[in-house]
RNA sequence: GUGGACGUAGCUCAACGGCAGAGCUCUCGGUUGUGGUCCGAGCGGUUGUGGGUUCGAAUCCCAUCGUCCACCCCA
């Protein structure tokens, strides 16, 4: 056994005989988001730790706690992408996207990195889809990255899925939603939990989503206090998104308590989790302010990110059925030096002709190539002994019910394609 | 970052101070050139790593790395 490497901490082998999940997703997302007209963009997995620090929030754990970040060999501050918007919106800038015909419509799928402490569904590297949608402001569009998303993981065969939203408002509001939210928390400061008594000072949204039981009233409340704050405009963006859900038929469940954890948002947040279990699968919102803030022209923008590993799980433990991956339909089967020359030459032209082909050249014995055949799932075997190389034929098994016959080489492919058409008829 | 549980063959686990095992997987066999089922044999471990206690440690103690769980946070 080999002593002591190992795959660093948080992180994971995704093998081959996991691929058929991540295709699953992969090639789903990939279809919607090609069909709703978003095109696929692919970033650095990493990028100047400033933009992370300017884009997510200095003060925001990600950022605080969980970046990893080190200094290049020309001393540049550097850092794995610990999510998706801001190296998207970067692109946004850095290549004129905001001259192009708006909105921009963006897709991603690739691996993000957080330092934190491994736990199911939690990874140190992990992956997310994503989505964006940069330059329009409008209620409908908010509505629309919702009714995708969702339609998405519809189409992956999960049930018991629902979105809640909320509203923080828009950067005119916060002020005042931050100002009314600490005066009523102050107000109740005795009944919550020192960890909310922390967060009211930093981030008293965050104090919003406190599980602690003894919070849960004062926070229940505290969630109406920000709805109750909304500016007017705020208030109208939110009821018109909502509206729109309603038209376009989409579940939702409204959350007064639901905040993000990444400075960036603004208006409209949303997360998609199951409804037993509160599992989050997917989350994301309105941010507004951040191409700006980023050193583009102000642009207003919507996103959405799939965490891949959960959605995965919750594929396996809800049992969708998930395609197969393909089999070989016709395996060859070789015994002895010049039958196996044949055989390359058989191999080649089944391959030739289409066919998925497999095959165990290292091995020599009939029995354990047809076992390898047999593992494979094949259904088809082509063998080629000694006799065949004199008799310039070779033999045709049908592996499902053990028949075989005996076919001059030039009626192999024909006979194959036969045989194989009528399995499939069958 | 805090608290807890656990690391034995590729996988799932047993042995709980006295010779490190089973099932599955894998490889090879079960007469002339034929798979799945069945039968047989074989491969595979300094018991995560490093110390300590002991005549003797997979077993007890410490450290370390890792996994899982609950916090924190989040996807």
């Amino acid at each position: 056994m080999g002593r002591s490497l190992q795959k660093p901490r948080g992180t994971q082998d995704i093998l081959p005989s996991e691929q058929r999940y991540w295709f699953w997703v992969e090639d789903t997302w990939r279809e919607i988001m090609l069909a709703a007209g978003f095109g696929r963009i692919i970033t650095p997995t990493f990028e100047d730790t400033d933009l992370f620090v300017r884009g997510v929030g200095e003060t925001t754990d990600i950022v605080s706690k969980e970046i990893y970040s080190f200094k290049d060999r020309s001393g540049n501050a550097i850092a794995l992408r610990p999510e998706g918007t801001a190296g998207v919106v970067r692109s946004y800038i850095e290549n004129g996207m905001h001259k192009e015909p708006q909105p921009v419509k963006l897709y991603y799928f690739g691996s993000m990195f957080r330092y934190d402490r491994p736990q199911a569904g939690r990874y140190r590297e992990f992956y997310q889809a994503g989505v964006e949608l940069l330059g329009e402001l409008d209620p409908i569009v908010d509505a629309q990255i919702i009714a995708i998303v969702m339609k998405f993981y519809a189409k992956l065969g999960l049930k018991d899925l629902t979105v809640q939203i909320n509203s923080i408002g828009d950067a005119k509001s916060r002020p005042k939603i931050h100002r009314a939210l600490i005066d009523f928390l102050s107000a109740h400061r005795r009944s919550l939990c020192e960890d909310c008594k922390r967060r009211m000072a930093k981030n008293p949204l965050r104090v919003l989503d406190c599980k602690e039981k003894s919070c849960q009233s004062v926070v229940d409340e505290a969630g109406g206090v920000v709805l109750d704050n909304l500016n007017t405009e705020s208030k109208n963006y939110f009821t018109k998104v909502l509206e729109y859900l309603d038209d376009m038929g989409v579940e939702y469940e409204l959350n007064p308590r639901l905040v993000r954890g990444l400075d960036y948002y603004t208006h409209t947040v949303f997360e998609v989790m199951t409804k037993t279990g509160g599992l989050s699968v997917g989350a994301g919102g309105r941010y507004d302010g951040l191409v700006k803030l980023l050193g583009g022209p102000d642009t207003p923008a919507v996103g959405f990110a799939v965490g891949v590993e959960r959605t995965i799980e919750l594929v396996k433990t809800q049992g969708v059925n998930v395609p197969e991956p393909m089999r070989p339909n016709v395996f060859v089967v070789q015994l002895g030096d010049e039958a196996k020359k044949k055989a390359i030459l058989v191999i080649d032209q089944l391959d030739k002709a289409g066919y998925q082909v497999a095959h165990a050249l290292g091995r020599g014995s009939i029995k354990s190539q047809l076992r390898v055949a047999d593992r494979l799932g094949t259904n088809l075997a082509v063998i080629i002994g000694e006799r065949e190389v004199h008799s310039k034929s070779v033999i045709i098994r049908d592996l499902t019910d053990g028949a075989q016959e005996s076919i001059i080489d030039r009626d192999m492919l024909r006979t194959v394609q036969r045989k194989l058409k009528e399995r499939k008829n069958r």
